[in-house]
DNA sequence: TTCTTTTCAAGTCGATCGTATTGAATCCTG
DNA sequence: CAGGATTCAATACGATCGACTTGAAAAGAA
C-alpha cells in the first residue's frame, strides 16, 4: 500500500480532523490521538505526516486561513463586476463573520491559535503578519469610495479600515458566544456602514 | 498556626497567582502545582482552599470581574459630577481596554475563560449574563445624549450600545496581539465616538 | 489536661500527554 | 529478482496532570 499516497491531501485530511476537535475543545484539548481517531487513522500514521504537534497546527492554520481568503474572494467575485467599494467592504466583513459552519469552525480555530499567540513571541509575530495587507486593502476601498464622493466627508481611510476590522472581530466574538446571532452581527455591520456612506 | 487564617483572603491570594499564570499560558496551562508555587504555598494547601480546579477558576474569574467593574466605576466617579453621556461612554470603553497591567491581565484571563465557554454550554450561559446589563447601561447613555441633542440624528441607542461593545472587544484583541498599541486603540475609539456626537 | 477541629505538608494514584523506537508490509527502482 | 525507500502499526517512555489519602502540627473547646 505505501508510496501511493498524496502527501498533501493526507495532511489536509488530518487538518480537517484537527479543526473539528479544536473548534469545540481548543488546540490544547486536541491530542494527537484524538485527531488521529477523528481522521480515522492511527497515531503512527499521523506522526508519519507531521513531525510534531506544532508542525500540524501551523499547517492546519495556514490551510484554514487560505480557505478563508478564498471564501471572501469568492463572495466578492460572485457580485456584479466592478462592485462599489461599499459592497466590497460589506462582503469582506461578511466573509469574516461566522455565517456558516466552515467560517465558524475556521474562526474558532483562529481564536484557539490567537490564545497561543498571546503568550508566544514567535507565534505573535506570525499572527501580526496577515493584518497589514487586509488593512491596506480595506483602506484602499475607503479611499476609492471617498474619491467617488460616496462617503461622508472627513473620513480617514486607515482609521476606518482598522475600525472595521476591530468591529468585525468583536461582532464575531459576540456571535460565537451566542449573545447575538450571526445575522444580527451582519445587520449591525450594515448599520455601521450606513453611517459611513451617503445615500 | 492553624485556624487563624482568613479563608477569603487566602482564596484571593491564590486567585492572583492564577491570573499571573493564566494571562501568559491560558487557563489550561495553569496547573495546580504551578499556581501553588506562584502563590508561594504547597499543593496541599491550595487544595485545602479549593475542592478542584474548576472551583478555583470560577472564583478567580468572578473576583477579577468584580475588580474590573470597580475600576470602571472609579474611572467614572473620578470625573466631574454629572458627566456628559459621551464622557461616561468613553470612560466605560477605556476601562474595558488593556490600558494598564491590571486590566490587561484581567482581559487575558477573561479571554482564556471565553475559550472555555465556547465549548461549554453551562459556562456560555454564565458568560452571557453580564452583557445585557452593560448593554442596557450604554444604551441609556446614548438615549440621554440623543435627547439632549448631543448626537447625530437617527441614531438607535441599542444598536450603538452593541456596536460600542463589539468595537471595544475587537480593539482589545488587536491591542493584546500588539497589532496596535493600547493608546491607538483608545484613539480609534475616540474617532468612533467623534462620528456619533456633534460638536 | 484531653479532645476535637482546622490547617496543611507529603506522597501516591491512574490517566493522559507528546515523542521516540522498532519492525513489518508494500511499492519502486535497478 | 534484489534491495532500498516509503508507509504505517504497535508499543513503550518519561513527564505531567488533577485528584486523593494520610497524618502531623497547632489552636480552640471541654
Amino acid at each position: 500500500m505505501p508510496k501511493r499516497v498524496d502527501h498533501e491531501e493526507r495532511r489536509r485530511l488530518i487538518a480537517g480532523a484537527l479543526w473539528r476537535i479544536a473548534s469545540t475543545r481548543g488546540l490544547e484539548g486536541a491530542s494527537l490521538r484524538d485527531v488521529a481517531a477523528e481522521a480515522g487513522i492511527s497515531l503512527g500514521q499521523l506522526q508519519h505526516y507531521f513531525a510534531g504537534k506544532d508542525e500540524m497546527i501551523v499547517f492546519a492554520l495556514e490551510h484554514i486561513s487560505t480557505l478563508g481568503e478564498e471564501r471572501i474572494r469568492r463572495r466578492i467575485t460572485a457580485l456584479t463586476e466592478e462592485p462599489a467599494p461599499r459592497t466590497v467592504l460589506r462582503e469582506c466583513a461578511a466573509g469574516m463573520l461566522p455565517l456558516d459552519d466552515e467560517s465558524r469552525t475556521g474562526l474558532l480555530v483562529g481564536i484557539a491559535y490567537f490564545i497561543r499567540a498571546l503568550g508566544d513571541e514567535r507565534l505573535r509575530r506570525h499572527a501580526q503578519e496577515g493584518q497589514p495587507a487586509l488593512r491596506a486593502f480595506l483602506a484602499d476601498q475607503f479611499r476609492q469610495a471617498a474619491e467617488a464622493g460616496d462617503t461622508v466627508p472627513g473620513l480617514d481611510p486607515d482609521t476606518e479600515a482598522m475600525l472595521l476590522i476591530a468591529l468585525t472581530d468583536g461582532l464575531t466574538s459576540s456571535a460565537l458566544l451566542e449573545v447575538i446571532t450571526p445575522e444580527e452581527a451582519l445587520e449591525l455591520m450594515d448599520r455601521h456602514l450606513d453611517r459611513l456612506f451617503v445615500g
